[in-house]
DNA sequence: CCATGTTTACTCATAT
DNA sequence: ATATGAGTAAACATGG
């Protein structure tokens, strides 16, 4: 069997947990409660710009997540077994309770190490790291809201997913969720009412619980493609408040007891603890090769900017809030029944199965129906990526990736969100395959061959190889 | 009561 | 400088 590693975010937490996810998919299929709803409201015909950001999609980047670790050594990418450990449980490596360093063969991602100064903790240099989003509770995910819901629509393989799964599996996925302020689901909450690209599918009037499913209008999925999207601006790495404080606190000097000097630092075993995590999560342990920060797109994240540090009000989720941070896999996000059918998302993504059939040419970027004229009529240069579709015969994709031979800030900002749209796009969506390919979600599949061969065009760039990171 | 959903207001970062 | 996008916070309504 075949497995594949990448640098892109979803490799640690979400495309590490391909199996998981698509074991999730099928359960989250009867605990959706979904029989074979009409999908109303799908043909969202205004598509106007305003609020509609689906920029995250087209910086989705299969350049991170799909790009062969090195030309030479395609036959690697099918050697390696990156997921085998990855935790059972989301949670079973939650380092936020239990220290978990990474481990330097597992599924990583690029950590976009616009880490937040530290004082006294890490001193400088944010040099471009690996995290393992799915483990690492300190540094927040790189993606935008409007991505993660994505991602879990993505990995439920469904087209509508309800809220409570949107939760579940941001938390089982991205440690940083678990333990951050939940808050933040109020902002999924408010992208998803705000964000013209989702659109909400009432319940049946036989289906119950509680609240509506959510899906992506294909259109503004045709869209993304299209490159009509601004390039959204991606937030600052940012470390979970009370992981940060539990390190500063631990990192005051120690009046007495067992200590060993860190930098000067008299501390204890468990703040030594704590900064081998976080060094390890923040890569300030590690040497990084000055190119790696400029030349690569994980460098070119722009340096640390402690938003946070300047926030206008006290978080509310200093109150009694963060208590209610699940911490378990039977959630409590969702209603009992409900994890019930649906499990704990475990595994990894199923990226054997997904490898086998680029390998079988069964995965094709383009569905050869005449779904989206975008894809069949234009060429698609998504930041640097050109595509033509055109060329490509029927039913495969046929990827053409104009090789980088500067780095413009661009270029830089290909960065893995763009490429991985069509990742996340590949993945057919069971449901509206059995409905016959109409939604764009489901008919954007890619022949992963061809993404091999994007990747061999890339492997000049040093920066670009997978194997630098593994 | 609580989860869900909508809306408004605001800040900040980035693009133009 | 301005427009836009993203995130955050909060108030409020609704329904199970």
């Amino acid at each position: 069997m075949h497995s594949l590693s990448f640098t892109d975010p979803w490799s640690d937490s979400s495309v590490c947990l391909e199996k998981e996810l698509v074991t999730a998919a099928a359960q989250a299929e009867e605990w959706d409660g979904i029989t074979n709803n009409n999908n109303i409201c799908c043909s969202s015909v205004n598509l106007d710009d305003s609020l509609t950001s689906l920029q995250w999609l087209q910086e989705f980047s299969i350049l991170g997540a799909y790009v062969p670790q090195q030309v030479n050594q395609q036959t690697h990418l099918f050697g390696q077994q990156l997921s085998s450990n990855a935790p059972a449980s989301s949670l079973a490596g939650d380092p936020a309770s239990v220290g978990m360093p990474l481990s330097p063969g597992k599924p990583i991602a690029a950590a976009y190490s616009r880490m937040q100064s530290l004082p006294g903790i890490v001193a400088h240099g944010h040099c471009p790291d690996e995290v393992d989003y799915k483990t690492n509770p300190h540094i927040k995910p790189p993606y935008s809201y409007a991505t993660l819901i994505c991602m879990a629509m993505q990995a439920s393989k469904k087209t509508k997913i309800t809220l409570s799964f949107i939760y579940k599996w941001i938390t089982d996925n991205f440690c940083y969720y678990r333990h951050a302020n939940p808050t933040w689901q109020n902002s999924i909450r408010h992208n998803l009412s705000l964000n013209k690209c989702f659109i909400k599918v009432p319940r049946q009037k036989d289906e119950p619980g509680k609240g509506g499913f959510w899906k992506i209008d294909p259109q503004y999925a045709e869209r993304l493609l299209s490159g009509a999207y601004k390039k959204r601006r991606m937030p600052p790495v940012q470390i979970n408040p009370a992981l940060q404080n539990r390190l500063r606190v631990n990192l005051q000097p120690q009046p007495r007891g067992p200590c060993s000097p860190i930098g000067g630092l008299c501390v204890n075993p468990e703040s030594q603890r704590l900064l081998r995590e976080f060094e390890e999560a923040t890569g300030a342990d590690q040497n990084c090769a000055p190119h790696m920060a400029e030349g690569t797109m994980l460098g070119s994240w722009p340096v640390v900017r402690g938003r946070d540090g300047n926030k206008r009000k006290q978080s509310v989720g200093t109150r009694n809030e963060a208590s209610k941070i699940p911490r378990h896999s039977s959630s409590p996000l969702l209603p009992v029944d409900e994890q019930k059918e649906i499990g704990p998302l475990k595994g990894d993504f199923d990226w054997d199965a997904l490898l086998d059939s680029a390998l079988s040419g069964e995965l094709n970027l383009w569905s050869e129906e005449p779904f989206s004229p975008i894809m069949k009529d234009e060429n698609l240069t998504v930041r640097g990526t050109h595509i033509s579709p055109g060329e490509a015969p029927v039913g495969t994709a046929d990827i053409h990736v104009l090789v980088e031979t500067q780095r413009s800030n661009e270029v830089s900002d290909f960065d893995e969100e763009t490429l991985l749209a069509s990742a996340f796009l590949e993945s057919p969506w069971p449901e509206e395959e059995e409905q016959g390919h109409n939604d764009f979600l489901s008919s954007s599949t890619v022949n992963l061959d061809q993404l091999f061969d994007l990747g061999e065009s890339l492997g000049g760039d040093p920066s670009l190889r997978l194997d630098n990171l593994i």
